[in-house]
DNA sequence: CGGAATCCCGGGAGATACTG
DNA sequence: CAGTATCTCCCGGGATTCCG
């Protein structure tokens, strides 16, 4: 009785056995979740200033990931057709939502590496 | 006037600009946050059904990161010397902080899911 | 049972150069 | 300014085999 049960994602048509899987891929990896915290501090933030901020990320990769999160719903790309080009991101009312943890992992990153110093100390 | 705070982690002398870099080092990837999850879960597990609850988890990289969240006191290994092998893995009260967190990802990728699916029937 | 060791491959991601 | 385009390389990680 191996029941169990599916849980898919109809955009991109994967599977996942826990919900937790399915935010990873949204929200995981290296640069979203400092993406995201990015876009939770500023509000609204140019490209260039974003990639500035995210220490070493190349274009590529940044736009990529901007792609991505925009296509699932947590980014608003907003373009001027102006000479020279601007281009504003900020979170969408669904993207804010993912700021509380955001901000929890940032707590606890905190907390980690003072808790890292303390034990470093005592040894 | 750059002036930027340098966050240090002792263990391996990483260096970060922001906390979140810190926690996505120690429970990002694709494995850890499921790790973690069935960790909190179950209470006490031992590997194989670890590995049986992680759908397609290689035993290499299955003890590649339970060996680092041990490292960075998320997590307890005890081995019991007996003849089949046993060892059960538990979180530390230090890798229960983490929890919280954990269902917040999970909590959030379900509501994810949903608004895939409603989205996809309006269109 | 719970791993360690070895081999090996694909593609994720960096570097560089270019453009509307 | 805000990205593409292309090339390249490295290594994450799967498969397999073996061990205490």
């Amino acid at each position: 009785m191996e029941e169990e049960k599916k849980l898919i994602n109809v955009r991109n048509n994967k599977e996942y056995h826990c919900p937790v899987e399915a935010a990873l891929d949204v929200i995981g990896g290296k640069w979203k979740p400092l993406i995201l915290w990015q876009l939770k501090e500023t509000e609204v933030i140019r490209y260039n200033r974003l990639q500035q901020n995210l220490h070493g990320v190349s274009p590529r990769m940044l736009t990529k990931q901007l792609r991505e999160l925009e296509e699932d719903g947590l980014v608003n790309r907003k373009m001027y057709p102006e000479i020279p080009p601007k281009v504003e991101y900020s979170l969408t009312e669904f993207g804010k939502t993912v700021s509380p943890i955001i901000e929890a992992l940032c707590d606890w990153g905190a907390e980690y590496l003072e808790r890292q110093c303390t034990l470093n100390k005592k040894e």
